[in-house]
DNA sequence: AAAACGGTCAACCGCGACCGC
DNA sequence: GGCGGTCGCGGTTGACCGTTT
């Protein structure tokens, strides 16, 4: 049996709104409030709309102080870090944007943004395709290797990633050392619990928005190598220039120690969703000034945390089914 | 001139989460 | 704890419009 819709359809208007649409739902909500219940609001106002279609037109367009198109760079730049660091979150990325919509966000990264960055990538690629056949191949070997033997991931398996997922979520004891290795506020002898109460998720929304800001500033103000030199200060402070994957292999390979507290990120590295690695390459520069070259951690919108990481279109694939190419 | 194509964006859809009973 | 109603979110669709062929 299928779920029952949530209103009839055959009586209710589907499409544009009109102007008197438009004005009788603002004017009733302006005055009245939406009564915390969307379903009914329609027909207490002789509208013949479904009520999630009046919350829609109320949140993306009738709100007050809604903006519409004409991005500004400094959006464009906390739209790019932040989805390459969550995801296509597009109610949180929008939080940070006062005034945007998240489906104005949304449409704004898949018809703009994303072609921007990707095709700004393509455009690099393309200028140095034959040093590219080389690193290429060697990262299909290393991937050969690593699928037969997963040397840094023994339990990785070839299952789609889903943001649900609960791994970083539960990896409290992970996710409290990286926090520690932050450095700032967290301190070794700090609890978990003066910034997440009683040390369960959700977080407080003071808490979280703090957290975003402080990433948003990091990530959003220093350049590369002050990004990882900042955030992972009290490593051993050893270079990586993060120009590639194999820097970043090498990196894990020779320095576990180092990244400690960053476990569960690894593994994300080829099973997040957004990760990506075009036609073989990584070729992280080009990503700049948007892509993060480490790590990064951000609050979820499910109260947890979660790691996203630089990589591009069609590396899961490769990386996952190397013969399959 | 017109058909084909591509980009944009408002709106819809379906699912999971949440909440009250 | 189960259930039904509602909310909120992200993915997708389709109408519209400008550009290209």
């Amino acid at each position: 049996m299928g779920r029952a819709p949530c209103c009839e359809k055959n009586n209710v208007k589907r499409g544009p709104w009109s102007i008197e649409e438009d004005a009788k739902l603002k004017s009733y909500i302006e005055q009245n409030g939406t009564g915390g219940n969307w379903i009914a609001l329609p027909q207490k106002i002789g509208l013949k709309r479904c009520g999630k279609s009046c919350r829609l037109r109320w949140l993306n367009y009738l709100r007050p102080n809604i903006k519409h198109g004409g991005f500004s760079e400094e959006e464009d730049r906390i739209i790019c870090s932040l989805y390459i660091s969550i995801g296509s979150r597009w109610s949180i990325i929008a939080a940070q944007l006062p005034g945007r919509t998240d489906n104005d966000i949304k449409n704004y990264w898949n018809t703009k943004l994303k072609k921007k960055l990707f095709g700004k990538q393509r455009q690099k690629q393309g200028s140095r395709k034959g040093k590219e056949i080389n690193s290429m191949s060697s990262i299909s070997n290393n991937n050969n290797n690593n699928m037969n033997q997963n040397p840094f991931w023994p339990e990785l398996q070839p299952v789609p990633y889903s943001i649900n997922e609960p791994r970083f979520i539960n990896d409290h004891t992970s996710i409290r050392k990286l926090l520690i290795k932050l450095g700032g506020k967290f301190s070794e002898d700090d609890q978990l619990t003066n910034v997440v109460p009683n040390s369960q998720y959700p977080i407080d929304n003071l808490s979280m928005q703090l957290m975003y800001q402080n990433h948003i500033n990091l990530i959003s103000s220093s350049p590369i190598d002050n990004v990882l030199n900042t955030t992972l200060s009290p490593l051993p402070n050893t270079q990586y220039n993060m120009d590639g994957p194999a820097e970043f292999e090498h990196m894990i390979n020779n320095n576990q120690q180092k990244v400690d507290g960053l476990e569960f990120l690894y593994e994300d590295m080829f099973i997040h969703k957004s990760a990506s690695i075009s036609g073989g390459n990584l070729d992280w520069e080009a990503m700049n000034p948007y892509a993060l070259p480490l790590p990064s951690i951000v609050a979820s919108n499910n109260g947890g945390f979660q790691q996203g990481i630089i990589l591009q279109e069609g590396a899961l694939d490769e990386l996952r089914y190397p013969m399959a190419q």
